[in-house]
RNA sequence: GCCGGCAUAGCCAAGUGGUAAGGCAACGGAUUGCAAAUCCGUCACCCCCAGUUCGAGUCUGGGUGCCGGCUCCA
């Protein structure tokens, strides 16, 4: 399986070749742990998961790591502003690494919640101070940095591709920019890989003086050399993070390395809300408690994730939501009735089945469009279309179990079916039961009837009612 | 103001030169003790204007709108 993937950094799909034959590291800029991630942030979360499920399904074996910042994400401008965790302490009159706990615990509920695989490691910002404090001297030792006071600036006229992924120069940059008011750069736009302040709260003692503090940039740069190496595959993050943040990220890493960083950069559009921005101040931000309220699971919006491409931005309204989570109740039901057909098991070696059964065409489709830069849309259409051709009697019993082994291949990556719970009642039971409902309803004794179809219902069994008899499923 | 992206039916959305995937909703019908579910059928000239081409949603130019970066944000 040959994966095609969009690269920010070259502007266009290129094949993905690995490093490492066979071994894929990769690197996913984490939220910000002062509050809890709204469902625009969990866009970019589940796309790395996504990614991570199609480089499985392509048989390469993943490094996963996301980063928690958890401190030295500016409010303000990078140089002059609040710290996020400190302000967001101070609003709630908290310690700061009390909200970190707080949100960061939050934050593997919601994960979990939306079926998001765990990746190998969440390395915080706060637990490798060492390592940017090595790295920034690094970069003050070959001169692509110079120390204010007790302050550390990147110089970016020392690095030449600088502006190189966001398509910025420099010049315009200056030109481009608000007033600047910190005097103590060279270059307006240097940027802080260490900072000093005495009202920090959150603050270390280190070579460069008392009071200091990591600039956001240099976090993940240390991070990701500590999990990952000096050079590794793909580097993810939403479109916000392309300039500033990795823009100085490659500055600052291949500086010290003197050699490549990322071979691939990945960026996920923004959610947006009712066609416009989504932000706190709009009170359009939704959690994924807000979608609880209105009886949607977080299965539901992932799956409304999964129905659109990851670079384009997607618009969130409840009738989209809506849509999407009758859509996934559609293909589970598709699954539970494949199950409820005599026979069908799954477990099929699909590599082994004819190419021009139907199940082979819709496995090609799914993984094809997957291999097309994650085109996910395309790639649930053939699901849907292999649906189609089972509701439409085009799909020979013997094909069923393949079916079900493709539909459990195919949520392998998208990972949006429900578990299937027996309910507590074997297949032999339920069938008695229907069997004493067919005989009140002949005797149209209709509220035992009912009483019997409830005690199903509560057993998670589905009953129809055709002209061809009953039928039933669980789910 | 400067730089970049996007614009497809009521809603979400795929589609990069050859005559509009898929899903949801809606509508008509079938079935039904009721309800649900299910089944059959219907449903787009692709933001506007101009151009290139035998042929354009797909390319070019100009508008308009929205989004992103320059300034905290996935």
């Amino acid at each position: 399986m040959e994966l095609h993937l969009y690269n920010t950094l070259t502007r266009r799909k290129e094949l993905f070749r690995p490093i490492r034959d066979g071994e894929v590291r990769m690197y996913h800029c984490g939220p910000t742990v002062y509050q809890r991630p709204h469902i625009g942030n969990y866009r970019a979360f589940l796309f790395a998961d996504l990614l991570r499920r199609v480089l499985e399904l392509a048989d390469l074996k993943v490094t996963q790591i996301m980063n928690l910042t958890d401190v030295g994400h500016l409010v303000d401008d990078a140089e002059e502003g609040d710290d996020k965790l400190e302000a967001q302490a101070r609003k709630d009159k908290l310690d700061p690494w009390q909200i970190v706990e707080t949100v960061t615990e939050q934050f593997f509920i919601d994960m979990e919640a939306l079926n998001v695989k765990r990746a190998d490691a969440y390395p915080r910002a706060t637990d490798h101070i060492p390592e940017m404090v090595a790295m920034v001297e690094t970069l003050i030792d070959k001169q692509h940095a110079y120390r204010v006071g007790d302050n550390v600036y990147f110089d970016v006229h020392s690095f030449p591709a600088y502006g190189r992924l966001s398509g910025n120069r420099i010049e315009d940059l200056e030109a481009g920019a608000r007033l600047e008011v910190n005097d103590e750069k060279k270059h307006p736009a240097d940027f802080a890989l260490w900072k000093s302040d005495e009202h920090h709260l959150m603050k270390w003692d280190t070579v460069f003086g008392p009071h200091g503090f990591p600039g956001w940039h240099i976090e993940c740069s240390a991070m990701s050399r500590k999990f990952l190496g000096d050079h590794f595959d793909i580097h993810t993050g939403g479109e916000d993070n392309v300039f500033p943040h990795h823009e100085c990220e490659i500055a600052q890493s291949e500086s010290v390395l003197n050699g490549p960083f990322v071979n691939l950069w990945m960026h996920t559009k923004f959610l947006q809300v009712d066609g416009g921005k989504m932000g706190k101040s709009l009170g359009n931000a939704y959690t994924l408690d807000d979608l609880s309220e209105r009886g949607y699971s977080a299965l539901d919006y992932r799956f409304l994730m999964m129905r659109g491409s990851y670079r384009t931005s997607l618009n969130f309204t409840w009738e989209a939501l809506k849509g999407a989570a009758e859509a996934r109740r559609n293909l589970n039901d598709f699954r539970s009735r494949l199950l409820g057909e005599s026979g069908a098991e799954g477990g099929v070696a699909l590599d082994a089945i004819a190419a021009d059964s139907a199940v082979a065409k819709a496995r090609q489709a799914f993984r094809d469009a997957l291999a097309d830069d994650l085109n996910t849309s395309e790639s649930l259409a053939a699901l849907f279309m292999l649906r189609n051709a089972y509701v439409h009697g085009k799909l020979s019993a013997s094909e069923y179990p393949a079916a079900l082994t493709l539909l459990d291949e195919a949520d392998g990556v998208f990972g949006f079916l429900d578990a299937v719970e027996s309910g507590g009642l074997s297949d032999q039971e339920v069938d008695q039961l229907i069997q004493e409902r067919g005989e009140a309803r002949a005797a149209k004794d209709f509220a035992r009837a009912d009483t019997i179809r409830d005690k199903l219902s509560a057993a998670n069994i589905t009953l129809e009612d055709t002209p061809d008899g009953v039928k039933w499923f669980r789910g």
